[in-house]
DNA sequence: GCTCAATTCAAACAGTTGTTTTATACTTCT
DNA sequence: AGAAGTATAAAACAACTGTTTGAATTGAGC
């Protein structure tokens, strides 16, 4: 085995090696794990090239701690809390989609999250199967207990999985397919107020099916949908 | 300027030219532009490193040819012609969706068209301007037309284009996100029928909206929506 | 002031990339 | 058969990548 060079300590306040964390989140961002080169990444933050090696053992080891501290921002936790609302779920569906959706639009540093993600999804690396577990997995299973419980199926019932992948289609694609809007679409600015148009249409277009489907099957009896594996007792 | 080396001749039949445009699109669709290398290509394709050059000049030749073909292939043009279908809005829509979501769940060449377009949207190329506006605009264009009719305004408002992104984010999640659905969500197979089952969610699930959007605002005014342009006179 | 560890820096290293070169086979026409 | 243009092959090239090295600099503790 391989000699593992000590990464002396990480102690608070220590500038370059700040410095070159929020240089290397936003280059990462911008071009993905593969294209970001670390020598634009030291310049940006102002260090020589070798202090990436010395404080983070290496690119990816860099890498993975952005990602590790970009788990846990304001921004996903805003999120998170608000799935825990104690209101009407369709009022935590749409609190949730609001949250969500103002942060395509942020001036500072304009969704980063996601376009990590969206490299991540483009060329996986191994911080991709962390993000999924840590992030991913339990957002996704609070949504689909949300939406099943509002349209009287269970959580892992195919069509509760079919509306949250359609919720999350709406909201994600102004993420990855920015270069694609903006090209097709000149009047898309992503102003505040218009984000809160995107939103409150995404949370429209989605509770007039979920809604809908809620007052079909209370009619009749749960029938016709077909689950691809035996919905196990919905705890 | 420098001198432009001949790329000899296209003709047809040209075995080792054809076979390097296989590998090319194949393992461009896998790692994008960028990640893919002439010499994985040149083997794949069991031709020489210099073969490229010598047929394309040189990597963003090969990479601009395989787009520009991958642009006029039957996929994309089921896709059109089922957008020029004289038959109601709605089956139209019907159509298009399902031709669309078909696509990802081939066996021979899964979906290489979108996933070169996931990649163009992580990292850009100079395809990517060719891609919007060869493939990109026209599409959208019918689509917007088609979803205006339905609703009743104008194919530029900002509530059409808003409704065309919600259907095409519910469709394209699939093929950009694939990683992470399949990461949470473990029956999914993209079997055919599953696929078909797909297909029509997103129909029912984006037709409840129009056709209830369309039921409202033809018994009252069309109000309350404010275009973020004035909407021109649709032609 | 000296010591010793922590940190920074410039330079070099080894590997990979796209590309070019040079030589060699292969066809086709006369 | 000979010539000319076409295609392939192996090798080398230059640029860039992440990483390492070793010296220089800093800064606290005695």
């Amino acid at each position: 085995m391989k000699s593992i060079k000590r990464i002396h300590k990480s102690t608070d306040a220590d500038p370059t090696r700040e410095k070159l964390l929020v240089a290397a989140w936003r280059i990462f961002a911008d071009r993905g794990y593969r294209a970001a080169t670390i020598r634009q990444i030291s310049v940006a933050a102002g260090a020589n090239v070798a202090a990436v090696n010395y404080h983070f053992g290496d690119k990816l080891g860099l890498y993975t701690e952005v990602v590790r501290q970009s788990m846990q921002t304001a921004e996903i936790e805003a999120v998170q809390s608000a799935l825990d609302l104690s209101a009407p779920p369709e009022e935590i569906l749409r609190a949730v989609i609001r949250t969500r959706v103002r942060n395509i639009c942020r001036k500072d540093r304009p969704d980063w999250h996601f376009q990590i993600l969206a490299h991540e999804l483009a060329q996986p690396t191994p911080a991709l199967r962390q993000l999924i577990e840590k992030v991913g997995r339990p957002l996704a299973n609070r949504l689909l207990e949300l939406i099943g419980k509002m349209i009287g199926l269970p959580a892992n019932h195919e069509k509760t999985r079919l509306c949250a992948v359609s919720i999350m289609g709406q909201v994600v694609v102004y993420t990855f397919a920015d270069p694609l809007l903006k090209g097709a679409w000149p009047e898309l600015k992503l102003t505040p107020d218009q984000v809160e148009r995107i939103a409150d249409h995404i949370a429209d277009f989605s509770l007039s099916y979920i809604q809908g489907f809620r007052a079909k099957t209370s009619a009749r009896s749960i029938q016709r949908t077909r689950p691809s594996v035996k919905p196990r007792a919905s705890k």
